[in-house]
DNA sequence: TCATTATTTCGGTAATTAACGAAATACAGA
DNA sequence: TCTGTATTTCGTTAATTACCGAAATAATGA
């Protein structure tokens, strides 16, 4: 989890994901939307691999990026924990501000 | 949000953040729990500060250092959002797999 | 096999970051 | 004001990282 959080913290990663939402893309295709060189985005595809965010398939010359969402729900539950173990905290009648 | 993502890369800083989620604590019982100097820690706190993941509150000589969970909230609003705008996708009907 | 296209690896540079100890600052109390 | 405690700032070093272009690798089709 932890090098989840670190894949994340890049802004060209994070771009890069936030493309990958809307559908799946070759490596090129990505390439294409930012402006970083080629050699550069392939070792953020490396980091985005190794924390399994990302999944490849090749399709003859090219390869497919798609989104690994089971990673991101596992993200998902690590934000929360830090919320999580508040209730022990005095809660100073703040909760449900408004409705 | 991009600087959430970068302070929460940190191992020593989501340490700082665990032992926060307790209880209120000030930067010496911090640095007690862990084996990092305490100027390195200090860094640590104004990355921490700066994101207003946590908040401070001098009490005479010592600084109490408390989690502020609205940004964490806010944190998780945006992981959620790299999950969003997935309808988009074709949908293999893997949706609910069980239940 | 050769040429073409797609992607990655390699070598190098500049910037960022975590870490440390020593010195500086902030506050409380005698 | 002086002393002690708590915390931060400063100066330095080592490690990591993003970036680039050139060269290497992979796969396709002629």
């Amino acid at each position: 989890m932890s090098d989840v959080f670190n894949a994340l913290s890049s802004q060209t990663r994070r771009q890069i994901l936030s493309l990958l939402k809307s559908r799946d893309m070759t490596a090129g295709e990505i390439a294409d939307e930012l402006s970083v060189g080629k050699s550069t985005l392939s070792g953020h595809f490396n980091v985005l691999k190794a924390t399994d965010l990302v999944v490849t398939e090749r399709q003859g010359t090219t390869i497919n990026y798609s989104l690994n969402t089971s990673v991101v729900e596992d993200l998902l539950a690590a934000v929360v924990g830090l919320l999580s173990s508040q209730e022990e905290k005095e809660t100073k009648g703040e909760n449900d501000p408004a409705i």
